[in-house]
DNA sequence: TTGCGTGCAAAGGTTTTGCATGGCA
DNA sequence: TGCCATGCAAAACCTTTGCACGCAA
């Protein structure tokens, strides 16, 4: 929730500005790399998985693992409506590779149970529930 | 749930002793490699990974992504307790890295949960839950 | 000026794949 | 015999690292 990130240089802010353009999207390392070697000043990909991980680190935004071999995914974090401060929670469907968020309160209570009784103190934002989706659960 | 795995072969049947030997561990697909190699006939490891794809596919063993990149685990589906024919759930420290085996009736009701509301059909065996354990949640 | 940030290239580690050979049924 | 499984080597893939240069403060 802190780090070392001390200048502020170009790169890392046009990766900022280009997260906060899309909120509630997910994005690989790859992806951005690519986006933005395509434009007038590309950045090198060693910058976008220093800077990412330094994101990471100021809770700017948030790092999925999201299926074992394939790439880890961002998300920028100011993405939540503001009457809900709660957390989203992500499903990923094993069949059809959807992605969904979850806003719910009952899931929360998850938290309390898994802190209370088990003493384990959940981070939602790194945690991702498997499973099927309405749509392939046959 | 289902495969192809026609053939039982000698390396197969090894794998599976394996496992059942060290029930309730989790182990990687390098350390499988690496135990079969101090043996007389070593396990090719392209025959290793392709062993595990199978045994997870036929639900013998269960494949967990603990953390983007380091290897995935497989562990020895035959683990629980006779009276528990609950699941087990895992709980993993981003701290100290440990990996937490969770037996619980109030977790069981995410699942119902996500079910009923959400029409979500979670799968605890490739659901990891991240966060601080007890001992580093300071 | 100081020293962190950048970018290129190369290394690193895990997993997958091509292909000829071996072995189960 | 027919076909799948094996094993070696090489490729593929994502990510990290070394090092010289550049740039923010």
């Amino acid at each position: 929730m802190s780090s070392r990130s001390k200048y502020k240089t170009k790169q890392r802010e046009r990766l900022l500005h280009y997260f906060q353009s899309i909120p509630g999207i997910h994005i690989t390392a790859g992806d951005l790399f690519n986006y933005f070697k395509e434009q007038d000043h590309p950045i090198g990909q060693s910058t976008i998985y220093r800077q990412l991980e330094s994101l990471v680190d100021d809770g700017i935004i948030n790092k999925y693992i999201i299926d074992g071999n394939s790439p880890a995914c961002f998300e920028y974090t100011g993405t939540e409506e503001p009457e809900y401060s709660s957390v989203l929670f992500h499903c990923k469907c094993e069949k059809c590779g959807k992605l969904y968020h979850l806003q719910c309160d009952e899931l929360e209570k998850i938290n309390e149970h898994l802190y209370s009784v088990h003493q384990f103190h959940l981070d939602p934002t790194r945690t991702v529930f498997y499973g099927l989706c309405e749509n392939c659960n046959i």
